[in-house]
DNA sequence: TGCTAGCACTATTATTATACGAGTGCTAAT
DNA sequence: ATTAGCACTCGTATAATAATAGTGCTAGCA
């Protein structure tokens, strides 16, 4: 357990080094603190112990390590709240009639990016929640079609398929089939419904059915999980932590890997959940803070992707404004 | 006028800095030339002089000027057939019968980057080119609905949108009039049909009319001019000229830039274009080789983003089989 | 007992000096 | 016209030095 003051050395050693990040020394937080810097040199050598600071050589000033972030982050920020320009520039956003929800969200999270400088993420829901409502087929030309798939809570996405001597007839015939029989099965199981369900009767009453179904199988296979919208991934580039090539390399990498992104969804606590260093999963020197939100049958997740050294209650009091707009 | 000698020793040295790029010396041409590192000496000065090569210090070997490589692109370059491999490569997606084609380019454009360490871009066609086709509008719940937006060459967009008390049916009959009065306007014209020939008549037939109109009208305002697919950005982070992150960033921030995107296609010449360094207008170690391609309505450009020091004779010769392919 | 002044010690950073080498330009000889 | 030879230049690498900002520890004080 530590004593008060040791929290308060802690404290003010996050804070300085998430400002300037440069090891903090003893004697700028004697400053602030009224003692020594020899008691605080003491008090700093317990954390030390403790696993809550580090140094980088053995004379230099300290910098907070994983665990010291923890603690920060669960027993001693404090939360932060928004400044007035901050909130207006978002209550614009949420104030515009015209867009829908998720248009909301989406631009909202741009502005909250560049005012923190860090990458921020918006995921939708997942395939399984997403159930297919209809699909569109739309004749293009002679050999091409675009189908368009439409979920109940309003996720778009349509593909260009060739198809040879199908008539436009045998497709309608088809759309209609898989509009009666499977509208209303989550997306992921779509494709096992065709085939099981729509294959067999095509198969008697279309012509050509097998390069119909192998069409239909592939927009529905293809269909993207979710929707994944990364805004502001350049930030990194100007965060001090990444200044060299090789991390800002690997980062890049893992936030274009969907199976990464959707590690963030994991965990469906509701609350907001802060993912420190290696926890994260995409590098040590990055932090991600996420929350679950609902509303109505729209539901989905914010993150908010930051060197380890961020603005931990600036971001948290972000999310918390955006989830409780949100879900109102 | 250049002497044989002298397009040979600038040939070597453009395509040995190429392969690594080191200032070339006098010595390391003598080997292949049959002559003395002295001679070689006399030439380099030569084709200094005449504004081809570089020094990086008045001791040093020398390197291509931007004129360089312009007279090595425009005068020395032989073309360089494909290996067979590659011609593989790009053979399994071009045969893949089920794609439509601005898929196969898409994906070739994919396997291209990835074989040649370079971004590459495909752009569609523009917005003045794209006609309204007709648009569609499925209801997702009381308050929201969307509409899906078709040109006739195939590119779709939708936009979900929020209306207040306004019933389907006077949706629809907005839908209707739209389709039967602008189906086959260009679509950047289509906003401003809109008010003038169908607000007229929804203002007379149609209850809500004002929220109807702005909403379409936002629904055409904002569709994407072009269809833009950027593949292989990160591919610059292991090139070793932008091993600086403030150059990386600039040169990301152009490649997401819409007008300098745009700007590739301005000269809209048929053949294979070369914009070296400077020309790029990305940033002068930036090197941008584009051509156009039309297969019946389909038209776009296809472009190939490297470094200067890029394997011109590879990549002029991807992009001449890129065009050839997708033009029959 | 807890705090602090004082001091020896340590590692980083910046600066300077030195040597090395890969390259050039020029001159004179072939 | 070509080339061997040589002085010269500049970047890179290495080592030596000093300055500095920090530490840990000890001993004395309230």
């Amino acid at each position: 357990m530590l004593t008060d003051r040791q929290c308060k050395v802690l404290k003010l050693i996050v804070e300085k080094y998430i400002k300037d990040p440069i090891p903090v020394g003893s004697k700028t937080i004697s400053k602030t603190l009224k003692c020594s810097s020899a008691t605080v040199r003491n008090e700093m050598s317990a954390l030390e112990e403790a696993g809550l600071l580090e140094k980088t050589h053995t004379s230099s000033g300290r910098v907070p390590s994983e665990e010291g972030y923890r603690y920060y982050v669960d027993n001693l920020m404090e939360p932060k709240k928004m400044t007035g320009e901050d909130m207006l520039k978002l209550q614009t956003v949420f104030h515009n009639q015209q867009l829908a929800l998720s248009d909301v969200i989406v631009k909202s999270l741009q502005v909250i990016s560049d005012m923190t400088n860090y990458t921020t993420v918006v995921l939708g829901s997942t395939s399984h929640e997403n159930l297919l409502k209809q699909i569109e087929v739309i004749p293009i030309d002679d050999v091409s079609i675009i189908v368009i798939v439409i979920t109940d809570k309003g996720h778009v996405e349509h593909k260009n398929i060739r198809l040879q001597d199908v008539s436009l007839d045998e497709v309608k015939k088809t759309v209609n089939l898989i509009n009666n029989l499977i509208a209303g099965t989550p997306i992921d199981e779509v494709s096992a419904k065709l085939e099981y369900e729509v294959k067999p009767i095509i198969g008697k009453y279309v012509k050509q059915h097998e390069q119909l179904y192998n069409a239909f199988y592939h927009v529905f296979s293809d269909f993207t999980n979710q929707e994944v919208n990364i805004v502001g991934k350049n930030k990194f580039l100007s965060q001090p932590e990444f200044s060299n090539i090789e991390k800002i390399r690997t980062v890049f990498n893992k936030l274009e890997s969907p199976e990464l992104i959707h590690s963030i969804e994991e965990d469906d606590d509701n609350n907001i959940k802060v993912y420190i260093g290696s926890e994260s999963k995409i590098d040590d020197d990055v932090t991600v803070i996420k929350t679950r939100f609902k509303n109505g049958n729209q539901e989905g997740t914010l993150a908010i992707i930051g060197p380890k050294r961020m603005e931990y209650d600036r971001v948290v009091s972000f999310l918390e404004y955006m989830k409780e707009n949100i879900e109102r």
